[in-house]
DNA sequence: ATAATGTTTCCCATCATGGGAAGGTCAAGG
DNA sequence: CCTTGACCTTCCCATGATGGGAAACATTAT
């Protein structure tokens, strides 16, 4: 099966699955004679798997930990459940980070008119931060350091 | 000023500084007889307006919208809040894409014993979704096309 | 004078993905 | 048999925001 059908069969494009061969997520694919390559089943199968993962926001490398999972039989259930679970974690970090820049704007959005007039709270906020207008309980959540969160 | 001294006064690293004003998001610094770049207050006021944006999770071409309409001093504070509130739409969707991959994962691992056995729903259902033993009521929700949400 | 620290530019790497060029292959129809 | 079009190959480049590091020069402190 050449590349292309292999592609529309498990959703991963063409161009993604010769990158997941050049850094050896997957393996080689088989050659026909005049160099195409050739899939089976069982590597459509696999690149599905590889498509669904990514589909939960597993990165390619943690990925590469589930297919050696996946394809080790004596591995504990355990196992696949941890890293399942400390991604749902990492998930839900992110999730409430942008969550809390989301209820930020809000909470400035909140207090500007949004009319023609050209005083706005939020940008002020932006330029001066707690000398404007705008009431704040909420304090800021540790995104201080040089390293910040991806958004 | 130096840059080190204007880095530290508003939290952006020197490499970034040098890279937003590469790339035409803040002017170009004045420059010492020997080329070392001259900050002033006025300079690191708006590193701190830049900074707070990404912090907000707004990119660097959208904080060079904000840029202008920071400086425009006849924008009506309509435009503001509709970017600002633009943006929590988008920031407010990602954040649900996060939790549904989250949830997925949740229900997947609901199902798995996590002891030493090697039966795992979690890498069943990566392998032949609905095939499984998980029961699942929710359905798939648009990522289905070859372009995938970001991670 | 020398050592240490700061700054400059330039190149490279990340992560997952796509675009596109230049060239080889294959199948269908004339 | 030959053309056409669809497909495949490899290679290079771009994205966005960030950091690492080298080589060379500047400034400051000992």
């Amino acid at each position: 099966m050449n590349i292309g059908i292999a592609s529309r069969a498990s959703g991963v494009s063409s161009k993604m699955i010769r990158y997941y061969e050049a850094t050896g997520l997957i393996p080689k694919a088989g050659r026909t004679g005049s160099g195409y390559r050739d899939y089976t089943d069982k590597d459509v199968h696999k690149l599905r798997f590889v498509r669904r993962a990514r589909d939960l926001g597993f990165s390619v490398e943690q990925i590469g930990g589930l297919l050696r999972l996946w394809e080790d039989r004596t591995r504990a259930s355990a196992d696949v459940k941890r890293m399942a679970l400390t991604h749902v974690e990492v998930l839900r970090e992110r999730a409430q980070q942008l969550e809390e820049m989301a209820s930020a704007l809000i909470h400035l959005a909140d207090h500007c008119a949004g009319d023609d007039r050209p005083d706005c709270p939020i940008i002020e906020e932006l330029a001066a931060p707690g000398r404007g207008h705008v009431h704040h309980n909420h304090h800021h959540h540790g995104l201080d350091g040089p390293k910040r969160a991806r958004s």
